[in-house]
DNA sequence: ATTAGCACTCACATAGCGAGAGTGCTAACG
DNA sequence: CGTTAGCACTCTCGCTATGTGAGTGCTAAT
């Protein structure tokens, strides 16, 4: 009993209308939905052999059928044809990109933002991960009498900057000074090492400007933010539009997986991997989240893979029309960024 | 008929009792809760009375009571006594108030993730209104052969800076007058007002660095965010936890009005203009929001009322706790943001 | 191989019923 | 006169039939 080319017509059109209605799908639907002329008995045996290859379910015994997870895995990799984005739709985001975002928090969330308004579903997007840029330049400038600016150049471009109070009777010709010698000291080092290291030196060496330094270090350090804090989320409370947790309780404990962030950190860090996913009910590891799916894609910063960002829906869902979406909004990220970060060749 | 004594300790119970257990209450109940040797009789008669006096309210003839807004606010106004933080709330409070936050979107933020995750009500924070601060001073400084950062100082200190595109071949000294150039013209001037003002002389004269100086006008207006950005929401899955809200319909109404952020923005706006306020059920203007009760309360930068946050949560509140949060919340973040920004005097 | 026919199953909606919580009223009491 | 015991009454809530309809699985005929 194999799966001949009727078998997979039949369960498409069953993904198809259980994705649109979410209720068990009946042989009767099916035989009229198909056109084949075929009534629905064959559709029912058909339905069986189905079932008993494990790609459909039933709630109960006089219920219809519902896919099961194996089956759309079945239908991603093998039935599904890649969809195209609506005009409209690429419209919307180039739209909301266009608006002024000043700062790479501001992108992200607004990718966040798109994501779960046009989906429906739950979004979650990775801030850039700085952790393998390497520093090329610290700049301390002087602002006012009591406070400096530190600027925190590197391999991508301008990074990040921050006031910080400057001890009293430096000058410009110190500051400078100091700037060079952090500068030549951990040139081409990662940010994050770069700034360890110069808190432990801190340690052992009583320097001058301890407090000063040690502020600078921070900056450093805070470049890249807590596993909490590094991606934005969108649109929670989306689910609750789902028939799939019309009941609160069951809401509540997805919700509270996903406000957790461990979680979903993981998830998208993982994500980083392979530049589009899909996971499948039980193929996902937190027991919470086996009735939903997550499909992610990535985004660079000058060709290199910096972050993640995707979608936590139900698993009926549209994986086609969703793909397509993140494959856009990656390739609108990806540029974003890059033009935010690059220093224009001279 | 009047509100003797007698009848403000039963209406005390009765709303102490329904803030904890969110059913109606019975005579039976307050009889033995009040400890005043009255019968379930007696009691029944003066709830009769404030029946009466529109305090209080039955879901269906058979039922116990239920405070009415009226009473929540008779309540507040006279019955209530302040209470005070415990040692461990102020410790909580403390401890994620001393974590690093480097900008203030990360105290915000953090100040409504602290109050949402207290209280397990939805919690906004206001970003500072920083319409009415006046420019101080404007500093270009070129940090590489296409990049310079924009520095806005104000009265309350150094306020935004923003990394921008420079024309090739401009120098230092030229910079330098530029900046001087632009402090002198829109000194003391408010910061959207002197962003717009350069904005639109610059589509009068044509001036030399057209692009430039209209980059250094958006991060001029970009200082004070859209109506819709400038305030951080969280928590707002948590009245999931309500049996007020257990029906998920309900829950999506009230999620949809919040969500929208006009309405919030509006709350929080007003809230502004007085140091604490409460607002419960039919006194919000909102329909979405007759259910619930809204209490706010202001912080300063250096003196001044700069913005609101406060929380959104069933009319069965603990008013008294909620105040002592929000006043505790106020005095610390008021102190943070000061700090941050202040220059210290020379 | 396909299909008509039919018995069977199960969720769901509806109505009826009893129990329990709570009220409002009346009459008695100190 | 305020207070209270007593009691009939009301309404919700949970439980148990009961009927209906959608859908299945099997059998026998085409």
């Amino acid at each position: 009993m194999g799966l001949d080319s009727r078998k997979l017509a039949i369960l498409q059109a069953i993904i198809d209308d259980y994705i649109l209605t979410a209720t068990p799908v009946g042989s009767r639907t099916i035989s009229k939905r198909i056109g084949m002329g075929l009534s629905s008995a064959t559709i029912r045996n058909e339905m069986s052999d189905l079932h008993e290859l494990g790609l459909l379910e039933q709630p109960h015994t006089s219920a219809g059928r519902i896919p099961s997870d194996k089956a759309y895995r079945l239908y991603v990799n093998n039935i599904m044809s890649r969809s195209a984005l609506s005009d409209e739709e690429a419209q919307f985001i180039k739209k909301h990109y266009d608006e002024k975002l000043s700062d790479i928090e501001d992108v992200i969330k607004q990718t966040a933002n798109v994501l779960s308004s046009m989906t429906h579903y739950i979004s979650m997007a990775l801030t850039p991960s700085f952790n393998t840029i390497k520093l090329r330049r610290i700049q301390l400038i002087k602002i006012s009498e009591t406070r400096a600016l530190a600027i925190i150049i590197t391999d991508i471009g301008v990074m990040k900057d921050a006031v910080i109070r400057l001890p009293t009777g430096i000058d410009d010709s110190q500051l400078e000074k100091l700037s060079n010698m952090l500068t030549k000291k951990y040139m081409n080092r990662k940010l994050t090492e770069a700034g360890s290291v110069l808190l432990k030196e801190l340690q052992n060496t009583l320097s001058d400007h301890r407090e000063f330094l040690d502020s600078v270090a921070t900056v450093l350090l805070n470049v890249s933010k807590s596993r909490k804090t590094n991606f934005e989320l969108s649109g929670t409370t989306n689910i609750l539009l789902f028939p799939e947790y019309s009941d609160v309780l069951k809401a509540r404990q997805l919700i509270d997986a996903i406000e957790g962030r461990d979680l979903l950190y993981d998830i998208l860090d993982n994500a980083k991997k392979v530049e589009f996913s899909i996971t499948i009910g039980s193929e996902n590891e937190s027991l919470d989240m086996q009735d939903c799916s997550v499909v992610t894609a990535t985004y660079r910063i000058g060709g290199e893979t910096m972050g993640s960002f995707g979608v936590i829906g139900p698993k009926r869902m549209d994986y086609s029309k969703i793909l397509a979406i993140l494959s856009y909004m990656g390739e609108s990220l990806s540029n974003i960024l890059t033009t935010m970060f690059e220093e224009d060749e001279e």
